[in-house]
RNA sequence: GGGGCGUUAGCUCAAUUGGGAGAGCGCCGCCUUUGCAAGGCGGAGGUUAUCGGUUCGACCCCGAUACGCUCCA
């Protein structure tokens, strides 16, 4: 069987024979599940189920998961190469009962894929269940334990640990007893005792979860309601078995990618061997490459921090391995991508479609590769040029620190590159200044100001029967009455609370906004008063008697909403009473942003392309970002498109719908906008700008709808689109290889920058009258403020070259100035140089309106033709109060004690200044131009003395 | 999140303790030579990333910002 034909088996057994759904897998890359870095397992996608937060219309699903296991917890970056088992991508191949069937139906139809449709020898198989742990109180799967005897002899059916069959999803939560299957590769003997002991013969294959407890916070478990089956086999590992190899690169998912790299390097064929450097190498790029061409379909690319700068170092070490082992020192990898395409692409329409984008991502990663890999060399020549003077010759501490630290060369490829040389390299003192950045680097971090709520607080709330938050007012944002609930200080939860410390609130119901979705939160005050109190919260005398907190932040953990800042005056205590209102200016701000962002959003669409996707947003109340998809810059004319559109849709004045409505449904409106590889709770909020919910809903298919805004937002809208006011696009920019950034403001703002573009075009009209000076001077302040006023894009765009033109002009005028005062300075020295009798007596004359410049060219002139004569100019300039000297002394004027440096310093001191140089010519200023003649005096003296 | 390094002519990079902003390649012009490659001479091209500070004087020192590279977590 094909690998391909394997994957199709697999999905078409559990979708026809037990009516599951085909789930697609979820990107590799989570949007919103920060504890990971790539998605690792099947059941990611699946977690908010599991967790009882979320749910889904099927309670049987099916996929073959894409996975990366790099960088994270699980990272297996480091074995990929070195054995024939590990990847950094795989394919996890799942079925899942959501509370449907158990362990009887997930063993049975596994053992009929297995041995009926895969026809595996039933004599090779295994199965391990969960034995029991008495120190956590755990009794033995007896019931997968008898499922199993049904179907092997007893022993082969294998008691395992709580490590190797009791899965858990973290210190709480869900988690259950798993049954394992391991496979014998070689047959016809008893394997039993080989099963999970490293044997690489004998190998687990599939692992089936039986998620039938909850951990409480206190550790005991609970039985839980819904019963859950997560199974995963891995393709790879699956595929050499079916196939008969007894290494997963000797399958078809990898010939392809090999006869790939040896076309494009010039290789010698694939063999297979383990230590051999060129199989090695053929292992880790072709692993490599599918790996960086699975995360660039699924949209991220390397780039300099998180999983991106994982997928960098990826992408080095493939790169790094076709220069050493392969020796292509040009970019190479991406010319791998459609091999990849070749095996992939048929179960994953993201890579068959995304295939050419993500070798012009690789590409162009590996390009930049080669030029740090170029300055590195470089820098590593001048250490090996030193190094090689050292007894024993090698490269010092320092250097290879650096080399690795600055330039990224780690420490084996400087050893590589060392050897060649003949050279070793300093190892232990590169350790040892490792170990000293790590500590630096984790010494001094410094402590968040940020409050969080841990896990354990919130689960200290619900102990306390604390309710989570209702939140149902924030929309109308109106001032509102509530009751302090709790005080938490970001360690412990106290009574009562005063002015000084930060501090989180926690009431029991708020209009306040938390910080979501890249909106940012609500600010406002809290005043509290205490019932048994004298402040009575009537109707307003008596407020803020007991306490004023102002909220500076609001952040939602678990169901709980915190209300961060400080308390203002007097005490806050829990059980207060309170009156809580938002600042209303900063909330009618971030809804106008908001909205806006949602139609510059579409406006991108339509002007640059339907495949433009939304990879982040940023709603401030002082401005909006939104980041997506695109790997060239805007152009003026697009940006002005841009624009113009969205300031079209908000005079048109157009209506803000939102409605929470069942996610299926709709999903199927044409057009909607969800954010890419984001998950969406069920019921899910639509947004739709110029159409209400219900008229999508009522015609999903209508094409009308592919041209309004409709989108998945849990934010705060305007309720029509005019109080935006005005849109200004601010700037434009790459944030991330591959995604573009933008950066827009609305109503006050916008009309800002178009007043401050407006005045500044003005100003430069203005300014192509003026002449001379004060147009150099102009020109500078114009561009001054071109850099730091807040200008749309498409009015700078327009306003650079303008100024640009100025500048020519001022050019041009700033080089006749120095020409004409170079030319007077020059005209006095001639003057100066014929009266000039003893050439051996110092020249020492006041040169009147020279600069320092005009100095120097006077200083070169004089001494051309009086090659033995110190000579020393000073040139005072009443209006800036300064005075200009400079000198030079001939070799035999040094000779004799008087130095350049020494001279103008002397001179520089009559007139309130200092200077310094070389003996043969040197600088100086003054500050006071009055005392010019006393400096001549001193300039004389001093060279005479 | 925390470090380190960097940003100078169109490109690649220099510039000693703070003391006159340079080279190579490319570009323009002229000359020589030629089968071709080339060679010689001259020239243009700079807000030294931005802003502020220290100083008589800043590419250089200090602070902030932007952008890039890189390591650690």
């Amino acid at each position: 069987m094909r690998a391909a034909d394997i994957r199709t088996a697999f999905l078409e057994f559990f979708c026809q024979k037990a009516g599951h759904t085909f789930v697609p897998g979820s990107p590799v890359v989570p949007f919103d599940d920060p504890t990971l870095l790539f998605t690792n397992a099947g059941m990611n996608q699946f977690k908010d189920v599991f967790l009882g937060r979320g749910s889904r219309p099927y309670t049987r699903a099916v996929n073959s998961q894409k996975c990366i296991r790099a960088g994270g917890k699980h990272n297996d970056l480091e074995d990929v190469g070195k054995d024939v088992y590990h990847h950094t991508f795989f394919e996890m191949l799942g079925n899942w009962s959501f509370g449907d069937y158990f362990k009887e139906e997930s063993i049975a139809w596994g053992w009929e894929l297995l041995t009926g449709v895969y026809g595996l020898d039933p004599a090779r198989l295994y199965a391990t269940y969960f034995g029991g742990d008495p120190k956590s109180g755990l009794e033995p799967d007896d019931e997968a334990r008898a499922l199993w005897c049904r179907l092997l002899p007893p022993s082969r059916v294998i008691p395992g640990s709580m490590k190797d069959n009791f899965w858990e999803m973290g210190e709480t939560g869900p988690c259950g007893p798993c049954s394992e299957i391991h496979f014998d590769r070689i047959g016809g003997r008893d394997a039993a005792t080989l099963v999970n002991s490293g044997d690489p013969d004998v190998l687990e294959i599939w692992n089936h979860v039986f998620i039938q407890f909850n951990r409480e916070s206190d550790g005991t478990l609970k039985q839980l309601p819904a019963r859950h089956v997560d199974t995963g086999m891995g393709l790879e590992r699956l595929v050499s078995v079916i196939q008969g190899k007894r290494s997963n690169y000797d399958t078809d998912l990898w010939s392809p990618i090999f006869h790939a790299i040896c076309q494009v390097t010039g290789a010698r064929p694939y063999a297979g061997a383990l230590h051999d450097q060129t199989d090695i190498a053929y292992r880790i790029v072709a692993d490599h490459v599918r790996c960086l061409t699975a995360a660039a379909c699924d949209g991220a690319g390397p780039g300099s921090d998180g999983r991106n700068y994982v997928l960098r170092r990826i992408l080095r070490r493939a790169a790094r391995h076709g220069r050493q082992t392969f020796g292509v020192d040009r970019p190479f990898v991406f010319e791998l991508v459609p091999a990849v395409v070749e095996t992939l692409g048929c179960a994953f329409p993201e890579i068959a479609k995304g295939g050419a984008r993500a070798a012009e991502v690789i590409r162009t990663e590996e390009e930049l590769f080669g030029r740090t890999l170029g300055r590195g060399i470089a820098l590593f020549d001048g250490s090996a040029t030193r190094g090689a003077l050292a007894v024993p010759p090698r490269i010092c501490a320092e250097d290879a620190f650096r080399l690795h630290d600055t330039w990224g060369f780690p420490i084996d490829l400087t050893q590589v590159m060392a050897s060649e040389r003949g050279l070793s390299v300093d190892v232990a003192g590169y350790e040892v200044l490792m170990d000293r950045a790590r500590e630096t680097s984790r010494g001094s971090a410094t402590e968040s100001q940020a409050i969080e709520l841990t896990p354990d607080a919130i689960a200290k709330l619900a102990a306390l029967h604390v309710h989570a938050t209702d939140d149902s007012h924030r929309d109308a944002g109106r001032p509102m009455r509530a009751s302090v609930v709790a005080l938490w200080d970001g360690h412990d939860f106290v009574a009562t609370a005063s002015p000084g410390r930060p501090l989180a609130l926690i009431l029991d119901k708020t209009c306040f906004y938390a910080e979501s979705g890249g909106q940012e939160a609500d600010h406002g005050d809290v005043r509290t008063g205490h019932s048994d109190g004298g402040g009575t919260l009537g109707d307003g005398h008596a407020l803020g008697s007991h306490g004023r907190f102002e909220v500076r932040d609001v952040q939602r953990f678990g169901g709980y909403i915190l209300h961060i800042g400080q308390v203002q005056t007097g005490i806050v205590r829990v059980n207060d009473h309170a009156e809580i209102a938002l600042r209303q200016d900063r909330r009618e701000a971030i809804r106008a942003n908001h909205t806006t962002t949602h139609l510059l959003n579409l406006a991108l669409r339509e002007v640059v392309g339907a495949d433009v996707q939304q990879r982040g947003s940023l709603v401030a109340a002082d401005r909006l970002r939104f980041d997506y998809t695109g790997t060239a810059a805007l152009s003026a004319s697009d940006a002005a498109r841009v624009e113009s559109r969205v300031n079209q849709a908000i005079a048109s004045d157009l209506p803000v719908s939102i409605k929470t409505v069942d996610l299926a449904r709709a999903r199927e409106v044409r057009g909607v906008r969800a954010v890419f590889g984001e998950r969406y709770p069920d019921p899910v909020r639509v947004v739709s700008i110029g159409a209400t919910v219900e008229a999508l809903l009522s015609k999903p298919n209508d094409p009308l709808w592919s041209e309004i805004s409709v989108e998945f937002c849990g934010g705060t809208h305007l309720s029509s689109t005019a109080a935006a006011d005005a849109f200004v696009l601010l700037s434009e920019g790459a944030a991330a290889a591959g995604i573009r950034r933008c950066f827009g403001v609305t109503g006050r703002a916008a009309r800002d920058a178009h007043d401050s573009a407006a005045q500044l075009n003005a100003r430069i009209q203005a300014a192509a009258s003026l002449e001379g000076e004060s147009l150099v001077l102009e020109v500078s302040e114009l561009a001054r403020l071109e850099s730091t006023l807040a200008l749309g894009i498409v009015a700078r765009a327009k306003i650079i070259p303008l100024i640009d033109a100025l500048r020519d002009r001022a050019k041009l005028i700033r080089r006749q100035q120095e020409g004409a005062t170079r030319d007077g300075a020059l005209a006095q020295v001639r003057t100066l140089v014929d009266a000039h009798g003893d050439a051996t007596n110092p020249l020492v004359a006041i040169l009147e309106g020279a600069d320092a410049t005009a100095l120097m060219a006077a200083l070169d002139s004089a001494r051309a033709r009086l090659s033995s004569t110190p000579i020393l100019f000073l040139s005072p300039d009443t209006e800036s109060s300064k005075v200009a000297i400079a000198a030079t002394c001939p070799a035999v004027a040094i000779a004799r004690g008087l130095k350049a440096g020494e001279w103008v310093r002397a001179t520089a001191q009559a007139c309130g200044g200092s200077g310094g140089g070389k003996p043969d010519t040197a600088q100086a200023g003054g500050k006071d131009p009055s005392k010019v003649h006393e400096a001549l005096a001193a300039a004389q003296a001093f060279a005479t003395r």
